[in-house]
RNA sequence: GGGAUCGUAGUCUAGCUUGGUAUGAUACUAGUCUGGGGGACUAGUGGUCGCAGGUUCAAAUCCUGCCGAUCCCGCCA
């Protein structure tokens, strides 16, 4: 009874797909819903993406670029516009084929992604060099049908996500605004989720369909996998020649304009529940954190639940003073174990323990849930928990980031590859640029070019798999 | 798409082979005692046995179909 029962009963090293999906439910993050592949968040897991989201919107913002929103459905004869991309996509739509008791004559698709709806109203708002820039951004949810092997945040079928949409006057302009974009993504998962993140290019085989290339931000996860973290698409003129997103220059000749694309979705939240948490169950970075600190009273009576109570009411005040998001744990009837227990499930950054013995020596106790370490600290020293807290999201980072690091090597030898890679990890390994040495890799040893990344780009070297001249050093490693 | 396992109260679970009105724990409610790492006792509440058919006097149990979950392989934003 007990222990065993009631918190996560596996070990994150030793059962890590049952601890992950143990952490999201227990946590309270998210449950199933009725339908295959789909979950409901719950506020804990939504409060997280509200989070994130009102600092991508900040950052946006200052970028010029606005929210807008766009409809759910989308005619078959849209979708299937631009070809490469309806053929990556048709697999996995959900159609809706009936209103009411008719069946509709335009099959109408329920959004894998927007690109075909939101450059069919481009193209109608843009006609002169003095509508661009256009930039917006719409947060949504994308649809795409995921037949098996779903994961709560990881892989739904239905998933909260954003997809920017720009359109430039020239080449350069739409391919710095991809960059911008990704920097943005990987300054916000760094600084905020504390997850470290390798930038670059996908290769031509795992670009997204119909772009002219892909930037990428990938993430090694604790058991060796990378996770897609977010990406930034070069569309070129892909998308603007079918559905005619043209301007007038200044000279008055009409040209097709350029575009970009760009999505991060809440898969960012599972990639935080797998790189921060612990046996003992979630670990929130403090940024991000619904409730940053929980004040655990402890008393034996009514006067000691007096006493105890109008100091830690004191320092509730004092936190909410400095923007803290404070919670006391007021339920009564529950033993302080079972509540530091339950709220080292739920992740939350800070707790503070108050009883008789801290009110006469006017400390507290004062726990860390990232390393689980506790100390006591005088009631002067609250003034410090919001450095403290700053201090607590950095060493996060550094904790991952020095992961990240051990769990990535250089390999050049093709046999010491595929021995390595059943333990996963990233590679840096020589690639010669072609396709076939590409695909061979995947075929013998189920590792793919996650990410090219930037400035990886290396003459010198001899392509792992043929042998002959390398042109970069790619990411290679098996992915989620 | 191929393979394997599984579905009984909020959660976990016994019962299924050999059909006969569902077991236990935990959670929940009330009360008393307790309270610094998952507390104790007492009394309660809670079940379309995943769904739909079939066989039978009788189905959680046997048969068929469907839905859902987990894992491995494949495929993919």
């Amino acid at each position: 009874m007990g222990k065993e029962k009631i918190g996560i009963t596996v070990e994150k090293n030793d059962d890590f797909s049952e601890w992950y999906t143990q952490v999201v439910l227990k946590a309270k993050l998210a449950d199933y819903a009725p339908v295959k592949g789909l979950i409901v968040l719950r506020p804990d897991g939504y409060s997280i993406w509200e989070s994130l989201r009102n600092t991508f919107d900040k950052k946006f913002a200052k970028n010029g670029i606005r929210n807008g929103f766009l409809p759910i459905l989308i005619p078959e004869s849209l979708l299937g516009k631009e070809q490469k991309h309806f053929a990556g996509f048709n697999p996995e739509v959900f159609w809706v084929t009936h209103s009411g008791t008719n069946e509709v004559g335009d099959r109408l698709a329920l959004r894998p992604t927007s690109e075909t709806l939101a450059y069919t109203l481009y193209s109608k708002w843009i006609q002169s060099w003095r509508d661009l820039p256009l930039k917006i951004n719409f947060w949504n949810t994308a649809l795409r049908a995921e037949i098996k092997a779903t994961k709560p945040f990881l892989r739904t079928s239905e998933f909260l996500w954003q997809e920017g949409h720009t359109v430039h006057m020239t080449k350069k302009e739409a391919e710095d605004e991809v960059i911008k974009i990704l920097d943005i993504y990987k300054n916000t998962v760094e600084s905020e989720l504390a997850i470290p993140v390798t930038t670059g290019k996908k290769s031509e085989k795992e670009k997204f369909v119909g772009a002219e290339y892909t930037t990428t931000m990938e993430s090694i996860m604790p058991d060796g996998k990378a996770l897609q973290m977010g990406t930034s698409h070069f569309l070129g003129q892909n998308f603007s020649k079918p559905f005619e997103v043209k301007f007038a220059d200044k000279d008055n000749v009409e040209h097709f304009a350029w575009q970009t694309s760009w999505g991060v979705s809440w898969r960012l939240i599972g990639a935080m529940i797998m790189v921060h948490g612990d046996d003992k169950g979630l670990v929130l970075p403090p940024k991000v954190a619904p409730i940053q600190v929980v004040i655990v009273p402890i008393y034996k009576n009514d006067e000691g639940r007096e006493t105890v109570f109008s100091k830690v009411k004191e320092i509730e005040k004092s936190l909410e003073s400095k923007q803290i998001r404070v919670h006391i744990d007021d339920r009564e009837g529950l033993s302080p174990g079972y509540k530091f227990n339950d709220w080292e499930m739920k992740g939350v950054p800070l707790r503070i323990e108050i009883g008789p013995k801290d009110i006469e020596k006017q400390s507290m106790v004062m726990a860390k849930r990232y390393n689980l370490e506790k100390m006591n600290l005088n009631f002067t020293e609250i003034e410090n928990i919001p450095s403290l807290l700053d201090k607590i999201q950095n060493e996060m980072l550094n904790k991952a980031q020095q992961e990240a690091r051990v769990n990535t090597i250089d390999i050049s030898e093709y046999s010491d590859f595929k021995v390595k890679i059943e333990k996963g990890g990233f590679f840096n390994s020589p690639w010669c640029g072609k396709l076939e040495c590409e695909d061979a890799i995947k075929e013998e040893t189920g590792a793919e070019i996650r990410v090219v990344p930037f400035g990886s780009e290396d003459k010198t070297q001899k392509c792992i798999y043929c042998g002959e001249k390398s042109v970069s050093i790619p990411v290679f490693a098996r992915g989620y």
